[in-house]
RNA sequence: AACGGGUUGGAGUAGUCAGGUUAUCUCGUCGGGCUCAUAACCCGGAGAUCGGUGGUUCAAAUCCACCACCCGUUACCA
């Protein structure tokens, strides 16, 4: 078979109540940029299609508590998932592929879309009639409140638990003993939302997709993918075929959402259930792109171009799919869009369910790539405790292409990893300004030193050929990192590239040119300058390969080599051809990353820093795991001390510069995150408790030689701890 | 609780499905070199009884059983 030009890169859609943070990052939108970034870099044509998805219930519930429409709630995320998706370099803003239309684009588009609510419509429509749908009625809570009934998932329910009497039992399954019941068992079911509302059970009928029918379709796909999925998904895949299909349902009683193509007053108050229609997205996107963008600009197809990228040709070719997701959405992309796929074109070619698609079917997934979790120093992101590093303010402190270095190098592929404060600033300032941004600052710098006139100066050294070893040894190391991005192997792959710095490092420490640069012609001379030509060329082969991983940086390092050719259209496959000339720019080289600083980075975070680790009910002491020795209290001396003077810190956003009279005529100076809390007028003549043995530490530039204790409540209260009445400077705590 | 995943030198990791030479790589650390470069770069060393116990095998990080700890999911949650 072929090998298949045309490849889809899926991103899982972000479900938007709420910015984007890091865990989405490292997740799917990180790994799916660089995809697809590096399937263009190999010159093939490739379509990617994610978007908002926009209709699940906890919208509604955002928007009733903002006072606002859902719609209104999801048009803002919406805005801010797409602009902060941009700033950090992902390619979902070029809809259309620069190298032309045939080569495909992107599209981020979004649920509420009309155009998708079309489509789902008529997929809709055509399973109801070739019977894959199925009628059920089903028992379902409601809160009657007045005259308005409304009906209530069953999470949203709770009462006391039939079997074991435990109260705050859920509606389907008390999580004390594990019960399950039907949803009438249930006794004094309360409404979470309302719990003034009466509550009762009534029959509703809904539609249900007879996933049932495809059970065994579904075991031979998984049985031909199991050996490119990960361990994760081959077992959480396995894990839902062995517990057997059954129909799930389509629809559901809501009103936000997909309205269904059902006439009569039994539809009308109930709506395409959310897992049954963003799923499709992936498929709606694709057509909505080449509706948008494919015709317009000229694409041969037209509106049909989308078939290129999810039809199997006549020649049996099939269009290599590629999804990106978190593992909590691996069934959803292994077994109920697979289904889903195969109902579609069972529908549409009157062909039994199979498995195996024919010329012109809808192509099935080749590879199902689910990331774990990126969790936050130790814990999970969770959007309710704040725990989580957003992207939107990330981007307006740090650098993109540091992040995507980090979260690349870092990336969960096999099992959870953190997000480390520490550690992000380590693995840049280390690994990649050390190695990769020295090497390539080295170069530039020793080559500016050289008399030029207008072109580059290494022209007249420039001998590749003596250099076969170099070059042998960055082949290999490029023929791995394929390898490795083949099989969606994220670190792997760019820790091989950062190998290429590295040989690029070794061959300067020997040739060592800086001794030459001023030198008067000679062999040596020669020999020494034609290595900087051939570090000159690495580079380029770097600013190349780094490329899908972080594109800002290649940008200005291709621009520093003088390059004006469009970096995309150049092949990983021809990043060490040694043919083309050495080109000049005469600006002086600036270096392409700026270190960071971990003391300015936990003075800014220092709110979250406390969200995590300090005010955490999770993780506070009280429930007998966390004792301290009373020795190591002991090694903390507290004071009082009163404050005189109370200054905005000039580098910080929540710090307050303070000054603590701690004794007789002495004073400290000590930084606080209390600015927004307090007021100058409030402090000042303050007596205060603080931490007087803290080794002192620079924030954000000013020397902080202490803690003063105050009270949070993680809500946003924050009071100071002051003594009781007046009390000399310096008296000890205890 | 059930189910799924994890536990590898100081930290982070690869290898585990298809058992087999001195267990991978990055950081850190120690010693040396270089001094062009963003205190960066290069070379070398030390450091792991692969969570525990038992089993299968000529051979186990890898397969099996049990135990401990960590994480996640449990489907009207996206």
């Amino acid at each position: 078979m072929p090998e298949p030009s045309y490849v889809t890169i899926f991103m899982a859609w972000p479900y938007v109540n709420a910015p984007l943070h890091l865990g989405h990052v490292a997740g799917n939108c990180l790994p799916a940029d660089i995809q697809y970034r590096y399937e263009r870099a190999r010159g093939r044509k490739v379509l990617m299609c994610s978007g908002s998805d926009e209709h699940g219930t906890p919208i509604t519930l955002t928007a009733e508590q903002l006072g606002v429409t859902p719609q209104e709630v999801v048009d803002e995320y919406h805005e801010m998932a797409l602009k902060s998706l941009t700033d950090l370099g992902c390619s979902w803003h070029i809809n259309v592929d620069s190298r032309g239309v045939e080569y495909g684009g992107a599209l981020y588009n979004r649920t509420s879309d009309h155009r998708h609510k079309e489509l789902v419509r008529e997929v809709f429509s055509n399973l109801l009639a070739s019977n894959m749908l199925t009628k059920q009625t089903m028992e379902q809570y409601c809160s009657i409140s007045g005259d308005s009934v409304r009906f209530l998932p069953d999470r949203y329910v709770e009462g006391t638990c039939p079997v074991c009497g435990a109260a705050e039992a859920r509606g389907d399954q008390c999580d004390e003993c594990g019960s399950t019941y039907e949803a009438h068992e249930l006794l004094n079911p309360v409404s979470k939302l309302n719990p003034d509302a009466e509550i009762e059970v009534r029959e509703t009928d809904h539609l249900f997709y007879r996933l049932d029918l495809f059970q065994e379709s579904l075991e031979e796909h998984a049985a031909t993918r199991n050996v490119v999925w990960k361990p994760n998904v081959r077992s959480m895949t396995k894990n839902w075929l062995d517990m057997g299909l059954r129909p799930r349902a389509v629809t559901r009683d809501i009103d936000w959402g997909i309205e269904l193509p059902l006439d009569g007053d039994e539809w009308s108050s109930k709506r395409v259930y959310v897992w049954f229609e963003a799923v499709q997205g992936y498929y709606t996107c694709a057509r909505i792109w080449s509706e948008r963008f494919a015709n317009s600009n000229g694409h041969p197809d037209g509106d049909s171009a989308w078939e290129n990228w999810w039809k199997v040709s006549d020649d049996g070719t099939i269009p290599k799919h590629i999804y990106f997701m978190g593992k909590d959405n691996i069934p959803f992309h292994t077994v109920i869009w697979p289904a889903i796929i195969m109902g579609m074109n069972s529908t549409a070619s009157g062909n039994p369910v199979s498995s195996i698609p024919a010329p012109g079917d809808l192509a099935l997934e080749y590879n199902v790539s689910s990331n774990e979790y990126l969790m936050l120093q130790g814990g999970q992101f969770s959007k309710s405790r704040k725990h989580a590093v957003w992207l939107p303010s990330f981007l307006e402190k740090y650098d993109a292409d540091s992040l995507r270095y980090y979260l690349s190098i870092n990336m969960p592929e096999t099992h959870d990893t953190d997000f480390r404060w520490n550690e992000f600033v380590d693995r840049v300032n280390n690994e990649l300004i050390g190695t990769y941004g020295n090497f390539v600052h080295r170069v530039m710098t020793l080559t500016h030193r050289l008399p030029e006139s207008g072109s580059n100066p290494l022209v007249d050294y420039d001998d590749p050929e003596f250099h076969a070893d170099i070059i042998d040894e960055s082949m290999k190391i490029l023929e791995s990192a394929i390898s490795s991005m083949e099989r969606q192997r994220f670190k792997e792959a760019l820790r091989s590239i950062m190998g290429i710095a590295q040989i690029g490092n070794v061959l300067l420490q020997n040739a060592a040119p800086w001794k030459y640069i001023n030198s008067d012609d000679s062999e040596e001379r020669r020999e020494s300058l034609s290595s900087l030509a051939m570090a000159w060329r690495l580079c380029r082969t770097l600013s190349v390969l780094t490329r899908p991983f972080m594109p800002f940086q290649s940008d200005r390092l291709w621009g520093m080599l003088g390059e004006d050719s469009d970096i995309d259209s150049v092949l990983w496959d021809e990043s060490l051809a040694t043919d083309n000339a050495l080109n000049w720019c005469p600006d002086s080289p600036q270096p392409l990353f700026s270190r960071l600083d971990l003391d300015e980075i936990i003075a800014d975070e220092m709110s979250l820093v406390e969200d995590g680790n300090i005010n955490d009910p999770d993780h506070s002491p009280g429930d007998g795991a966390d004792y301290i020795e009373f020795e190591d209290f002991l090694k903390v001396q507290m004071k009082t001390g009163k404050i005189t003077s109370v200054d905005d810190h000039p580098n910080a956003d929540k710090l307050l510069v303070i000054k603590i009279e701690d004794g007789p005529g002495t004073t400290r100076t000590v930084c606080a995150g209390l600015k927004g809390i307090y007021d100058e007028s409030d402090l000042l003549g303050l007596n205060v408790v603080y931490v007087a043995n803290l080794e002192p530490r620079k924030l954000r530039g000013v020397l902080s030689e202490g803690m003063i204790l105050a009270a949070d409540d993680g809500d946003g209260i924050v009071r100071l701890l002051t003594p009781d009445g007046e009390i000399t400077p310096g008296s000890t705590v205890r």
